[in-house]
DNA sequence: CCGCCTTTTGCAAGCGTGTGCAAAGCTTGC
DNA sequence: GCAAGCTTTGCACACGCTTGCAAAAGGCGG
């Protein structure tokens, strides 16, 4: 197959009778050509089955309309809820997806990153890790948007979106206590990330403040294998707690699994559960965990909108934005 | 933010005292240059921060290196899990994955190829949907690689993966069978693909030729919330089915979930529930589906590894994939 | 009919890269 | 020491597109 079979705007030029650049500016906004031209134009693009050769065009305006999506776990209800409200978000601001998955390993980002670089991306969006400060300022420096979702970073510059972790963690608490629970737990995954961190940090201060029992446990990542693992951690204790909030979803969903079936414990009557994220099985019958909702609309709308404004501007400063995660009141928390 | 300032193979070729063409082979795999002319390169690379511009290279060999995803409902399970697994070995090919979404509508997949085309990928896989026979003949003859997956279409020209779905419908009527159900029932959405409609060709016909009551119900698209709808209508017929084959997970969680708490039917002993696909959540302890695995890695590898062979090749026919999926036993079906 | 202004058109110069070709440099065998 | 062979290097062109610039065309009032 040769792939030399592409028509060119030349060929297209030829047979409308017309000049190259005519054809050019008819597939350039805002650029002037007359409604005749424009006609005798299209049509013969259409006959021929020419299609602008982004390519080419990119490497004129240096820039691609490509947007780096940069993220890990992509099969994670939460992350993939995100990346459809992305990319569809993106599709409607007339930019293109570029999916790059990481691991966890060291330079991850950073590799992803120059990915972004070498088809001289428009932005990048980073949902997991976090890349190293050099290859951030060699981003900036090319005129790259960068947008950091839910991670924390001093470095100047990106858009920062986050939430009000450290209130949800507060705003739980006073959940647990109207419900009347009296030992509080945390469960939280070793991963560390700010988010999970500051909900770590409001839950066990509002606990300490109403002087409530509280504890906290650390392990694995975000899943629900470890979720019930923590569920094993806590549930062996001489004393139970009698409501726990799980940093994440999908722990809550393998904690609560676990309390059930393997402890025999009774959700909500003799443990309390909240979780953080509200993916769609914690809407699912066999759940009905209250949980706060990722606003994944408006974080996706907020990163977009942010790489359309000031397209042409100077500098911008180094924006940040913070959204609030509402709790859904579903029935795994006793009512009050 | 004057987009300028990125670093082109000329800049390093004067940084290092070599010619333009030393720094381009340098960075080009199999090209000749000496090692102390590329330690010279590489080191002002370095120096200088250049990344090549993929977007002139591609323009050059006509090939960008890009493969398209296209894809509907990104953010379900089954979907993203595939996804995870074509993106991840892409990168390892040397790929990078574009995501385009689709939506239900006419000509989204349409309008998806065609932006494959203007941005020169190499290939296209298609998760959702079926494009029109024109516009694969235009991508065929320009050389780019087309996979559909799960998805038949008798066009000559792109690689189809599909699986054993007939058969499936098939063998778990046997399981069925052995646990001793005599009233089947088949619960599909009402898409209407052709994997959905193997799936329930073979469960009916293996039905009937076992002289088993059997009968099947459509409704809305693969999802909990259809699942829920199917338990509906099923659960609330004088004769009630013991056995349900549900075309997806998510249809089978729905309609287990329905079945268990709104109707105080308990699964497997009054009901045996199989579905198809093996997401994560059929393993949670809440559902323990009795399951189809789709063999996404073997999928991912099937299409990617097609890709690859025969890059400078000739017509290589229209190929066909024909994987299993494995039946995965857990606990929603009695033990024979 | 002419001068003036606005819109449209064509020309040509790039954008950053890969690569064929020929010259130059180096190695090897006799 | 020299011819023959191989490796490395530089030159220059091509890829398909956008866009500034100037020429051409069209509109309009006097």
């Amino acid at each position: 197959m040769p792939p030399k079979d592409f028509i060119s705007a030349l060929e297209v030029a030829q047979r409308a009778g017309v000049s190259r650049s005519a054809v050019s500016r008819t597939f350039t906004p805002g650029a002037s050509v007359s409604a005749e031209t424009r006609k005798k134009v299209t049509d013969a693009a259409e006959a021929l089955g020419y299609h602008v050769n982004e390519l080419a065009r990119g490497l004129m305006r240096n820039q691609s309309g490509i947007v780096c999506l940069i993220v890990s776990d992509v099969a994670t209800p939460y992350r993939s809820a995100l990346l459809r409200e992305l990319t569809g978000k993106l599709q409607n601001a007339g930019k293109v997806a570029m999916l790059i998955n990481t691991d966890r390993s060291d330079g991850s980002v950073d590799r992803a990153l120059s990915q972004a670089i070498r088809y001289r991306a428009d932005a990048s969006i980073i949902l997991s890790g976090l890349p190293d400060a050099s290859i951030v300022r060699l981003c900036l420096k090319n005129g790259q948007r960068l947008v950091l979702i839910n991670r924390d970073d001093d470095e100047p510059g990106p858009l920062k979106i986050n939430l009000d972790d450290f209130e949800a963690g507060e705003r739980i608490v006073t959940a647990f206590a109207r419900a009347g629970c009296k030992s509080l737990a945390f469960a939280n995954s070793d991963a560390g990330t700010p988010s999970l961190m500051g909900r770590e940090r409001g839950f066990v201060a509002a606990a300490t403040r109403l002087g409530l029992e509280v504890s906290v446990e650390r392990y694995g990542w975000t899943g629900y294998e470890a979720g019930r693992v923590l569920a094993q951690r806590f549930l062996t204790r001489p004393r139970r707690p009698d409501a726990v909030f799980c940093a994440t979803d999908l722990l809550a969903c393998g904690f609560m699994d676990a309390a059930r079936h393997q402890f025999g414990i009774s959700v909500p009557d003799q443990l309390c559960i909240a979780g953080f994220d509200d993916i769609e099985q914690a809407s699912w019958l066999s759940y009905g965990l209250t949980t706060f909702a990722q606003p994944v609309a408006e974080i996706a709308a907020k990163a977009v909108g942010w790489l359309s404004i000031d397209e042409n501007g100077n500098d911008i400063g180094s924006p940040s934005v913070r959204l609030t995660a509402e709790l859904v009141w579903r029935t795994s928390i006793r009512a009050g």
